[in-house]
This record gives structure tokens, sequence and C-alpha cells, in this order.
DNA sequence: GTATATGCAAACCGTTTGCATGGCT
DNA sequence: AGCCATGCAAACGGTTTGCATATAC
């Protein structure tokens, strides 16, 4: 992975969103798009992700950011747990895995996956997405 | 509605889950199934129906008694809002409806919704269910 | 009589916010 | 220069809990 290629990625990433490339707004970005995968993070675990990387960046702008990267259409928030968000990289619509025994969300495998039938949104309304989360258990 | 009819209801329902009749939770278990119609509720929004029905439940037993329900299998707990729990009188799995504005759950007319081509649960996990909220926005 | 349920208030925990400081353009 | 982002600590809101009392069996 070419590093500036990287810093390139992010950079324009923020742009997109019209955010600003700062100090903090790259390390998080970094850590969420730098390589192009998909990421699944929680404000806990992005936040720890920074400090196991030395950059250090306060819990309450991992909070702020997170938002703002949503707010900006960058990310997309998962509610799958009353406890904690979710944040996932990917902003389309699509199924998630979500590992009840160790508070895991992952993509799930959608390729084949497809909802038929779906009803008619009510009067005055439209449907903003349509959120499909596959709980998983130990067997 | 035959009140008589109403409590034998009731109480079998929490047989069911093998929970003692007490004042408080045939107070609530009426308001959620007295009438055989399914129900979705917040801690908040059944506190305030007791409340409003004269029978008074502290708001902590609201909560306890909402969590032994959903415990003992009587309940479904919904997550579709970071900010509060649902419940869910009807406990198979079935789409539901979540109005953004209202922050209302209702059910979605599920006799047409498929999904189809679910992933296999991997290697040593289960679904233990699969979650579908059709989230509307006005238009 | 014994185990369990209830009520209150305090603790809890993830998240947000007010405000002063610092950085980007 | 001006606006916006950051960091800290304090506030917040929904939920849970500790403990004393009351109730079901």
């Amino acid at each position: 992975m070419d590093a500036v290629q990287q810093q390139d990625r992010v950079t324009a990433w923020l742009a997109r969103g019209g955010l600003r490339p700062t100090r903090q707004r790259l390390t998080l970005a970094t850590l969420l798009v730098g390589d192009g995968e998909n990421r699944h993070v929680t404000a806990e675990s992005l936040y720890a992700l920074t400090t196991g990387a030395g950059d250090r960046v306060s819990l309450a702008t991992v909070y702020n950011t997170l938002r703002a990267f949503c707010t900006a259409g960058l990310i997309n928030e998962v509610v799958v747990d009353g406890a904690r968000s979710y944040f996932d990289t990917r902003v389309d619509d699509h199924p998630h895995f979500y590992w009840e025994d160790s508070h895991t969300l992952t993509d799930a495998p959608a390729d084949e996956v497809r909802i038929t039938g779906l009803p008619d949104a009510p009067a005055g309304m439209q449907v903003a997405r349509v959120d499909v989360v596959i709980r998983l258990k130990r067997a």
C-alpha cells in the first residue's frame, strides 16, 4: 500500500463530504477507509485503534467525527444493539451479520439475498432504508 | 370484551412464561395482550398507559417487567433506535415499519414480503433471528 | 416461612454538549 | 482575521441495580 496514494484517497474521501482534512479526521478516516476495505466500528473500537496506532484523538472527537462522517453521508449508522452505535463504511443498503456473542457486526454475503414483495410505503411516506440484520448465536 | 375472559387470557399468558401473577404484572400484561392485539411499546409508553389507566406501577418495575417478559419469551425486543428499546407482543419473526419522524414501530404487512437467498450461518453459528426493518421518512 | 417482586433513589454507561483553546484557509 | 475543529469535563437520557419492604405460594 502506497502511503501517498492512501493519503490521497483519504483526503478525497473527506472532500467528498465537504470536510476539512484535519489531523484527527485524517487519522480516523485512514483507519476507516485507508485501505479501501469495508469496516464496521463503534466509537470505542475506533478509539482503541487510534491509541494503538499512536495517533492521539480524544474520545469525544471520535464520537463527534463519526457523527460528522455520518451526516456527510460518508458512512452509515447501523442499529443492531441498543447499547452502542455501529458505523459502516459501506453506505449502500446491504444485509449484515450480527454476532451476538461477540457484539460484532460484519457484512453478510449479499449476492443472493433478495427481499421481494416489500409493501408500498404508506401514503406520505417513503422508504428511507431497509435494514436486514441476521442475528447469529453460537450453535 | 369480557373482563373475566380477558383476565384468564392474561393469567394464562403469564403462566406460560412461568411468572407469578402479581398486581403489577397483571396490569402490564393486560395493557399488552389483554385484547389479543399485537402491540409495540417502549418502557416509557407502557408506563404512560399505566398511569392513564390509574394503575400505579413504578417506572423501574415497568423496565424490569418488560425485561422479565422478554426473558420468558413472552415478548420480543426489537432494536430500531439506539436511544430506546422497543418491545413487540408478537414473538415470531416478521418485518417492521419504523416511522423515523414519530419514532413509532408498527408491523409491516408481511404477507408478500419474502427474503430469499439468505446465506448459511457461518460454521458453529446459527441464525437466531432475521430482523427486517423498513425505515420510513416523510416523503 | 421462604423465595421472589416491587419501589425508590442512586449508580451506570454510552453519547452529547458547553466552553475555552488551537488550527485551517 | 474568521470560522471551524478539538479536548476536556460535565451534563444527559434511557436503563439497571442495591436495598428495604411487601407480596405470592
